[in-house]
RNA sequence: GGGGACUUAGCUCAGUUGGUUAGAGCAUCUCGUUUACACCGAGAGGGUCGGGGGUUCGAGUCCCUCAGUCCCCACCA
């Protein structure tokens, strides 16, 4: 069979991915016999497509749910979809727009009917995506946030709140979204800095209201500072603070709003601060937060001068003005106040302005409205003290703080929307402002019958939905209709989860109000663990995004690089917990010129980080095939040996045992590492050590050492531990690339039809045993622990001999196929014994004579030589080196050495030090210095011999 | 304004209770097309650990301070 150069994930992945969807391989049921592990997704919006941040998040929930699955837990992952009530609705809206078609032009039903089109039409393609991704979600599980059960689930949820008195409905003042015309909750609204400009704008005194003998007051107007001169219209006082000796003789007194004939008067109060602005503060009850509070305290009224729409309503009083947007009219009154003298000056200024996460370019503003609201701080309670005291865990736990500071200062949700698509709120009225909450009509009609008897005439439904959040934060309860039927045997078996992966920025939104839901509901957490991924930026530190258009295609990269090679590409660079930069080139800004230069000396899709991740790929293959060759290649009868062991072949040049022992060894040491990464969700790191075990100790050392000449057979016992090795290997690689492996796994041996990597058991760390007798025929005894350890410094004192004499080679230009002798002069020949054919192979050395030269430096012959901790080595050289490099090199060194042992000197010459040191760090201290002496000694030496 | 974090090689990051003269990958440079892999192999260079001060026998690590970057919360018009 001839295996292609290079791994090819294009076919395979598809090939694949159908094969685990059609064995089922992904499906899950409660089984009572194995733990659960069950992740439920973050549900992407239904429309949505999949990026950068799904990309990464995905990826590690897949990987720890793999993982799980391999290590015998009855892995569930829950995939799924958000209606995202207000991203959606503005999409459609847009679209509609696009056909000419206004929303207001169409009926309730008429318009949720496009959006059903639409969802029928665009929906799930993420879904699609993420098993390109090889996303191992069990699909039959599949939920929508708007599904009948979940919208039953959201229904009984808010009436039963309702119930309970946490739920009410009352006019306060909320975020109004003037381009969506709905309310927001306070987390929708994002706030940027934007340059702006102070208005100084002149506010008339009334003559009339003037206090007798004071009218030459040297105060025919008030000034007063504002960001927002068109809600001049809606002021109904100013305010100052009373200790503010400006403007004692104006208390009590009336001005008149700019254009109008209104008067409002002028109050006192501390909340105004003396030194901003003028000092004084006019007051718009319907316009901004603050000021509604202090117009309650005052007893104002609240004059609200804008339409749903942002737009000026006749309440303003000035007919020029209505029906104009709020921005124009701002333009407008500015030059109408300058014209009119009432403009003192203007003043650049940064101020901090809201803007609709959903519609990003939509200022938002403070209104009053009826709305309704869930309450909060009984809910908060739990949720705060189980994860202040772990019961659930954030990673990384600086999230908690965060978390911490929310819950504390934690306002009650606004939840109702002025949308169409969501969950409509479940509360029915009558034409006499009466109303109920039922779950549906019938049963409101018999509330109705026994609350207001009274009630005559029809009933309506509310025409508002509720917030998007109000769904999903259900999500890990609803998914296992913990609602509709709490006993259930989903429910009871996988609830509460293992792990959340989400990205930090809906910490607020979804997690904090997930584990309130857990509570209020379950009584229970959520789940265990929180990981927090980071969030993903461009080479410029932006926040990728569709509007910046900084982020590459996924689908595109996944094309080019395989999806295991983007996501370990994504892994490499993953810091727990901190954002990472992905490093395609992006254009500065998504202006088509730039976009268009940009296009014309960049390729976009150019990743050094996928590179990475295909290369390594391309490496398991290679190792894939150098193995696969063995196996077909000839193999001799068993070797005979003494004690049920084997002899080693002599085309393998080394001892196999060794080679065999040392790999296994690493191979647990590498289990153990993993285990504790795993288990601090320290994914990145994770991979980071099974690519340095699979492609330095198996592929540059193992399978170097055990590699016969070229077209040699290899021996039966050391294919076969080899061939372990690699399957062993491919298990921990499968969460991270789980095609690659699947293509390798399915073809390393013969499979039976159904068998998948997916669910072959994941390696177990052997418990640790006593260092076994290095005797022939005994080396697959499983070895770690001492042992382990033992031989693990033996190798790494071999290999160090290997790279100095590969590097002395190199240094001298010599080529690697000239075989060298080497002299050892050590006190333990022990890793000579057992590691010396390693050596031999490795470096192409023809002979190793230990200890067998005590005056190899009175020997005539030229040559060079090296020190390892405190064995010395010497490599006699026919032709002679070139004097004045090599002297250099060991002049080089010598420094180093004096310098290092000035430094251990310094530490252990001082008093202080000795007496203070723990005594493991002295002694430690005393070998260092005997170590650095003997290596001073012999590089003098050396040197003294050079020159003469 | 309040809170949190970060600043280590050209770049992206490790460095877990303070203890060898600080590590990895990428990039750069040198050598090598040898028989699994040039999507490869063997090497090299590159850091006063953001600045300053302190604690300590000893500081990348702990404390203070300054500077810069970022995030969250609040929203004095």
């Amino acid at each position: 069979m001839e295996i292609a150069k290079t791994y090819d994930p294009t076919i395979v992945e598809a090939k694949w991915y159908q094969y685990w969807l059609d064995n089922q391989i992904f499906a899950s049921r409660p089984d009572p016999a194995k733990e659960p592990y069950t992740i439920v997704i973050p549900p992407p919006n239904v429309t949505g497509l999949l990026h950068m941040g799904h990309m990464l998040n995905n990826t590690i929930q897949d990987i720890l749910i793999r993982r799980a699955r391999m290590q015998g837990k009855e892995a569930c992952w829950v995939p799924g979809m958000d209606h995202a009530s207000i991203a959606t609705e503005a999409k459609v809206v847009a679209m509609l727009q696009e056909r000419g078609i206004d929303k207001k032009s169409l009926s309730r039903e008429e318009f949720l009917a496009y959006v059903w089109e639409w969802k029928e039409k665009y929906g799930g393609m993420i879904l699609k995506q993420l098993k390109k991704l090889g996303a191992s979600c069990d699909w039959d599980r599949t939920r929508f946030t708007m599904e009948d059960s979940l919208s039953e689930a959201v229904t009984k949820v808010f009436v039963d709140l309702y119930n309970k008195g946490k739920i009410y409905r009352a006019y306060r003042m909320v975020n109004w979204d003037p381009k969506g015309k709905t309310a927001l909750s306070d987390e929708e609204v994002v706030y940027k800095e934007v340059q702006s400009k102070l208005y100084y704008v002149r506010y008339r005194i009334v003559p009339e209201n003037s206090i007798p003998g004071n009218e030459q007051t040297p105060h025919p107007e008030i000034v007063i500072a504002t960001t927002r001169p068109e809600t001049i219209l809606a002021d109904t006082a100013i305010c100052v603070n009373p200790n503010d000796e400006r403007y004692r003789h104006l208390h009590g007194k009336m001005v008149v709003i700019p254009f109008t004939d209104r008067q409002i008067p002028i109050i006192t109060d501390e909340y105004v601060t003396m030194d901003f602005g003028t000092g004084g503060l006019k007051v718009t009850p319907a316009h901004d937060l603050n000021d509604y509070e202090l117009g309650k305290k005052h007893n104002l009224p609240v004059i609200d001068i804008l339409n749903d729409d942002g737009t000026l309503n006749d309440k303003c009083g000035v007919p020029k003005y209505t029906g104009k947007d709020r921005f124009a009219v701002r333009r407008e009154i500015v030059k109408d106040l300058e014209a009119a003298g009432l403009l003192e000056k203007t003043e650049e200024y940064r101020s901090n302005v809201g803007y609709s996460e959903r519609n990003p370019d939509t200022v938002v503003e403070p209104k009053v409205s009826l709305q309704w609201w869930l309450k909060m701080d009984e809910l908060a309670k739990p949720a705060l003290e189980h994860v202040l005291d772990d019961t659930i865990r954030f990673h990384p736990d600086k999230f908690k703080n965060m978390y911490r500071h929310w819950m504390e200062n934690v306002h009650d949700w606004s939840i109702s929307r002025q949308l169409w698509w969501g969950h409509r709120i479940p509360a029915w009225y009558d034409g006499q402002g009466n109303f109920v909450v039922a779950a549906n009509q019938e049963e409101a009609l018999g509330k109705f019958q026994v609350q207001y008897p009274e009630s005559t005439g029809e009933i309506h439904q509310d025409e508002d939905v509720l917030d998007t959040w109000f769904s999903a934060w259900l999500w890990p309860i609803s998914v296992f209709d913990g609602f509709k039927d709490p006993e259930n045997a989903d429910i009871k078996y996988y609830y509460p989860t293992n792990t959340l992966v989400t990205g930090p920025d809906i910490i607020f939104f979804w997690v904090a109000r997930m584990v309130m839901a857990g509570y209020e509901f379950r009584h229970e957490f959520p789940f265990r663990d929180v990981y927090f991924t980071g969030i993903i930026r461009d080479q410029y530190g932006r926040k990728m995004s569709k509007q910046l258009g900084n982020s590459p295609d996924p689908i595109s990269l996944m094309e080019r690089y395989g999806a295991d090679g983007v996501r370990t590409g994504l892994l490499f660079s993953s810091p727990a917990g901190n954002d990472l930069i992905f490093d395609t080139p992006v254009p500065k800004s998504n202006k088509p010129d730039d976009i268009a230069n940009f296009l014309k000396t960049n390729d976009p899709l150019e990743s050094k980080l996928c590179e990475q991740g295909r290369n390594f790929n391309n490496k398991i293959w290679n190792a894939f095939r150098l193995i696969k060759s063995w196996q077909e290649a000839h193999q001799p009868p068993p070797t005979p040996s003494k004690g049920g062991g084997f002899a080693t072949l002599p085309s393998e040049g080394v001892r196999a045992d060794v080679a065999i022992r040392w790999f296994e060894a690493r191979f647990q040491a590498a289990l153990a590492e993993l285990e504790d990464h795993f288990s601090k969700f320290r994914i990145s790191d994770a991979l980071h050590t099974v690519y340095d075990l699979a492609w330095d100790d198996f592929c540059s050392w193992y399978l170097e050492m055990v590699k016969p000449e070229f077209g040699q057979p290899i021996s039966r016992e050391v294919y076969a531990a080899t061939a372990g090795f690699f399957d062993r290997l491919l298990r921990v690689l499968h969460p991270f690339m789980p095609f690659v492996t699947e293509e390798i796994w399915q073809s390393l041996e013969p499979r039976q039809p159904g068998e998948s990597i997916c669910v072959a058991e994941y390696p177990k760390a052997e418990a640790p045993l006593p260092t076994p007798p290095r005797k022939e025929g005994e080396f697959l005894a499983p070895l770690s622990g001492a042992g382990g350890a033992a031989i693990l410094e033996e190798a790494s004192l071999a290999f160090e001999v290997v790279r100095q004499i590969r590097n002395l080679r190199n240094g001298q230009g010599m080529s690697p196929k000239v075989a060298l002798e080497l002299l050892v002069s050590t006190p333990d020949a022990s890793a000579y014994e057992s590691f010396g054919s390693v050596i031999q192979k490795l470096a192409n050395v023809s002979a190793i004579r230990v200890n067998d030269a005590p005056d190899r430096k009175h020997e005539s012959r030229t040559g060079t030589g090296f020190l390892i901790k405190s064995d010395e080595f010497f490599v006699p050289l026919e032709t002679t080196v070139d004097a004045a490099k090599e002297r250099q090199r060991l002049q080089k060194e010598l420094d180093h050495q004096i310098g290092f042992l000035e430094s251990v000197d310094k530490k252990l010459g001082n008093e202080k030090f000795v007496a203070n040191a723990k005594p493991e760090i002295i002694e430690n201290e005393r070998r260092k210095k005997a170590d650095a002496e003997a290596k001073i000694k012999s590089l003098q030496e050396s040197l003294a011999s050079l020159c003469g």
